[in-house]
DNA sequence: CTTAGGATCGCCT
DNA sequence: GGCGATCCTAAGC
């Protein structure tokens, strides 16, 4: 049970209600501002062609990490959802940094907060995700979520990076924050 | 401000 | 051999 978060639902609404919510790896992240939501019938998808080695943790229980190579330098984090063998999954893609900003400076060679946690492959490296990270439940350590405070105004639009299924909107944001990998409109 | 190229791994055809 | 759920740096307007 992590916040009332119910990671078996589907990965749109788990996307949405991460938004707000701290994340915390052995005690250094911040607040989940940027989410992209990855489903099974969806081309853009790494489940979308089915289980393989790389993607297995995709098919695995809800509510584990789904950690992947990125373009093979960067490690990406996400949060799988629905129930196992489904391969539905949410990707962490900013923080708006609050623990550890010395440690995360560090890990990424650059002072400047905005940047430190602003897209997947940076928050990768910011909170030190590793493939052994891969398949871990998000409800103990290393992994730590916290609650929100108050309401959160989420923005919608089309994901980044991709060539297929580019017009779905399945990008959430938190509204004003500064801490995105690039802004809403 | 925008664009282009390189780094480098794993799964695919 | 090709192509990414990316990022950084350099160069051009």
């Amino acid at each position: 049970m992590n916040l009332g978060i119910d990671f078996s639902a589907d990965s749109l609404h788990v996307a949405q209600r991460l938004i707000g919510v701290t994340l915390l790896v052995g005690g250094v992240g911040g607040r989940i501002v940027e989410t992209e939501a990855y489903d099974r019938d969806d081309p853009a998808s790494h489940s979308f062609a089915g289980a393989n080695p790389r993607n297995a943790a995709m098919f695995g229980p809800p509510g584990h990490a789904y950690v992947y190579r990125s373009y093979g330098i960067h490690w990406c984090l996400n949060f799988v959802c629905r129930e196992a063998g489904h391969g539905a999954g949410v990707l962490i893609r900013a923080l708006e940094p609050t623990a550890g900003l010395g440690l995360m400076r560090e890990r990424r060679g650059i002072d400047d907060v905005r940047l430190l946690c602003a897209g997947p492959g940076r928050v990768g490296q910011a909170l030190a995700i590793t493939r052994e990270l891969n398949g871990l439940p998000l409800d103990r350590p290393p992994f730590e979520l916290l609650p929100g405070e108050g309401a959160v105004h989420v923005l919608a639009g089309p994901r980044i990076g991709i060539s297929k299924a580019i017009e779905a909107p399945w990008r959430f944001g938190l509204a004003g924050s500064r801490f995105v990998s690039r802004p809403f409109r």
